[in-house]
DNA sequence: CTGAAAGCGCTTACAG
DNA sequence: CTGAAAGCGCTTACAG
């Protein structure tokens, strides 16, 4: 089936006729708005997107821009490949359906926004990995391109994002480690310039103050986001003098690395050292002893997103009330083993 | 920058001479093709898709359908993440843009390929995960929508696809341990209708026959493609009479499971049980011993997956020489220790 | 409730 | 080498 004309043809009808049927308008004859479907669906007619985009000025295309860093692609990080079930939950209510728009890992994440942006294939973007200073964020802005971001910055002034509560985690694990009689707590945090890094940091450092307790910056341990960065942080924190009693893990599978060092050099997580990890997530499940870690669901934060992004669509912003457009979404405390034990001084 | 007819205004020439200067076609002044891509930059003015698709009839963007399984995100397999690198790098070379197509898991993988199709979002797809009956082939096929399979199936006769070389590696895993002593030779295979499943069960069979071996069907162990699959398979291992010397896996994350399995029951890898993985992966880079596994380069997957589709396009046939259109992709030995024992009877 | 017509933003024969 | 015009496949005021 080619194109309307030929089904409008082929019904002996008009092409406006068969495009009201299909596109649900009220003013179509019951019986015909039937017939319509019915033909429709037995030549296999779609309209061409391309068509409607132009006529309509909308793609209804929603682009989830993802990075396939080397470091993502090792780590088998499907962090994303999970939130778009709740993405595409509510664009499904819609009609509108979800791309992943992967950035060339040679091509600049600004240079490749924009360029997709500026093509018009998509209607509304979903970004995430916000860095401290990310000019994305502006440039949409500016550019009115609907949009929410996964993750804070400190560009762009207001503008719709949501957020992992990672003061949250900080307090709530150095509360836990502080009352089991740690003093010294390190922690394990990224070496790019990726904003969750600051946040956490900065988190953990209140939630230290908060308790009386000195910070330390030879505690901060910088590794990459993956189980070889844990290893790595296990290596950096056996070579600290005054061995820190516990750490604080940011990216969920540092823990299988940071286990395997420890138990090359013979300490014994959760006896010897307390390890508080982050996301909970299948692969770290099966750690022994289990894992103390934050668990949420990916799927419900992508429904979040989606809704965050359709309040800020004039299209769509009478169904989805603005209200909070920059949410902290909570994690819950999975307590595990690997911080059971008391020190006594 | 709104659209071709503003710059074409600012420029105080035809859109006509814009359009041909913008898409590099010959017939232009030097000096006039100069100032148009100048203003164009400067403008930040880049050609609305569904205009020119709709003139064109075709899109410039190739789809990659994904399927996020439950059991892929849970994996945190990336496998298709890596592949992308490889493909965008020849489709750059075209102007051509990739788009990953995420599958809802509530949706029948069959008709949402044929909604974006019919749509034509994209001028050609990529399909992977293919079952031993596809019907997403003979539609493809039929539709005459270029595409090519990232596996083999039984569907749709001849058509493009890329497959790695499981023959190869079922024969070579079967050499080594055959020639290590071992008699009894197990295999972890997927448990759904997956169709490599079936290749390499039939390519183990025939191994087995060659090395004048009997087939022993409670020697196949079928589990999830996953860590806990692996997991599995050493458990079920573990109750057969007469236990198995060797296991070869087919799933690259298999091995961490297995291992942990075995620890556990104090079954020693490389010395109790001789085993063999399939892809080398960066997660299972750790275990201990080393496993004994096989190699291949993602990213030239990709490259040639990339080349293979460009060839059944007519538009690109003629840079892409079709030659093969069927590649069975290789995998290099990489030998670890998990195998390094030989079985004195 | 339906039809005829305009026009979305481009590219591309066609004239000159 | 450039301009004027047609037309890709739709949706949507507008008339009736």
């Amino acid at each position: 089936m080619k194109g309307i004309r030929q089904l409008a043809k082929h019904l002996d009808i008009s092409i406006g006729t068969v495009s009201r049927a299909l596109n649900d308008k009220p003013d179509v004859n019951e019986e015909t708005r039937k017939r319509v479907l019915a033909a429709a669906e037995e030549l296999g007619y779609v309209a061409n997107q391309s068509g409607r985009s132009l006529r309509q000025g909308t793609t209804n295309v929603i682009g989830l821009m993802i990075e396939a860093s080397q470091e993502t692609v090792e780590n088998g990080d499907n962090f994303f490949l999970s939130v778009t079930g709740g993405l595409q939950s509510v664009f499904t209510r819609h009609k509108l359906d979800l791309v992943m728009l992967p950035c060339p890992s040679d091509e600049d994440p600004h240079e490749y926004l924009k360029r997709m942006v500026a093509r018009r294939v998509v209607d509304a973007m979903i970004i995430s990995a916000t860095q401290r200073i990310d000019k994305r964020i502006d440039f949409l802005s500016k550019a009115k391109i609907p949009f929410v971001a996964l993750g804070r910055s400190s560009s762009g002034g207001n503008y719709p994002w949501i957020d992992l509560d990672f003061e949250g985690v900080a307090a709530c694990a150095v509360a836990r480690l502080v009352a089991k009689g740690h003093r010294r707590i390190a922690i394990a945090a990224p070496s790019t310039d990726i904003n969750l890094g600051y946040v956490f940091v900065d988190a953990y450092r209140q939630a230290l103050e908060r308790h009386g307790l000195e910070f330390d910056p030879s505690l901060i341990i910088r590794v990459k986001s993956s189980e070889q960065g844990g290893y790595q942080a296990g290596t950096e924190l056996l070579q600290l003098e005054n061995r820190p009693t516990a750490i604080i893990l940011i990216y969920e599978l540092m823990a299988i690395g940071l286990y395997r060092r420890m138990v090359e050099a013979g300490v014994v997580p959760g006896r010897d050292l307390a390890v508080i990890g982050f996301r909970e997530e299948p692969r770290a499940r099966f750690l022994q002893p289990t894992l103390t870690c934050f668990r949420l669901s990916l799927r419900d934060l992508g429904t979040k997103l989606a809704e965050t992004l359709l309040a800020t669509m004039p299209a769509y912003s009478a169904l989805y009330p603005k209200g909070a457009q920059n949410t902290i979404w909570p994690l819950e405390l999975a307590p595990g083993e690997s911080d059971a034990f008391t020190i006594t001084p």
